[in-house]
DNA sequence: CGCATATTGTTTCTTTGTAAAATGTTTTTA
DNA sequence: TAAAAACATTTTACAAAGAAACAATATGCG
């Protein structure tokens, strides 16, 4: 069911301009790529945002919490909830530091390191859990253009200017 | 704020191999389409989902409700609030057809019409809502990508076969 | 210093979305 | 032609997401 059509084969219906909407097709792609994730996933009780916010961690040890959901497009309310889980499960640790307590920072757990280790080709890898059917190259091109309409740029690339 | 940097400019956060992850730049794309939609349709009250829906309506006078949910992706009890709350607005008509009694039929009412008339340009036309740094053919290529990405064709084409 | 303002997260409350059961209708089948 | 199964939508109950108020800490300025 996760590859079914999008109309019934019966009788489709007609979308008009909306076939050019961006706003329509980024619904559309977004729930598509949840529905895999799950598939993927299901098992593994991982959701959507956790392994970001795990691989975000590792990379970026001792982030502040409001700057890591600055970069996911996480609200500070549910920030504050996914960060209490993740630390639950025993794969976040939270600092207060001496110099700013309002602040909490995150470090992974050795757990945490473990976990991130294990489902990382399964995250990131060829054997993606986008089973789409676009060629590496479109693959390439449609990320690009995701970065352009949100306004980020690849580590290494400073502004246009 | 709607246009605000993804990060602060003061100390990036590292992506490391979330700058290429569909599902990351999708979720990104798709909240960022939304800031902007609300940005422009906020004084109308109109929500992400209604004008699209109308419009199918326009488009497929008389389709049955279930068959609109599963071509917007919308659930069936989700559906059945949008739906009365559109005919509250006057804006849709339900119309229960002899031939089978179990159904919905939809049409837009003469004020449904008129709405989308109305605000036909500033939804699909050159003063669209996505104010985004996309040049004309990279929002096609964008458009056509998230397609493929999605399993939807457009209207002319059949399959690749 | 001492009060006003800004910063950072958390808690609470409301809204929105989903899943599961219920309702009413149609089709199948024994 | 009843009983059973399938279908299309609605209702209800629950979970996830968002907004606004709250608490704690830090900074600026008289």
């Amino acid at each position: 069911m996760a590859d079914a059509p999008i109309v019934s084969d019966a009788e489709a219906v007609a979308l008009g301009e909306l076939e050019d909407s961006l706003g329509f097709l980024l619904r559309v792609a977004q729930v598509r790529s949840f529905e895999r994730f799950y598939a993927a996933f299901d098992e593994l009780k991982l959701r959507p945002g956790e392994y970001s916010l795990l691989w975000l961690v590792k990379l970026n040890p001792g982030v502040r919490q409001g700057h890591l959901g600055d970069t996911l497009r996480v609200k500070p309310a549910q920030m504050s909830k996914m960060i209490r889980r993740l630390e639950q499960q025993g794969r976040l640790r939270r600092v207060i530091p001496d110099g700013n307590r309002r602040s909490v920072l995150l470090h992974l757990t050795d757990a945490g390191e473990a976990f991130i280790t294990a489902h990382h080709a399964a995250f990131f890898g060829h054997d993606d859990y986008h089973q789409h059917d676009l060629t590496q190259e479109e693959e390439q091109q449609l990320a690009a253009l995701l970065r352009k309409y949100s306004g980020i740029r690849k580590s290494g690339q400073g502004p246009a200017a």
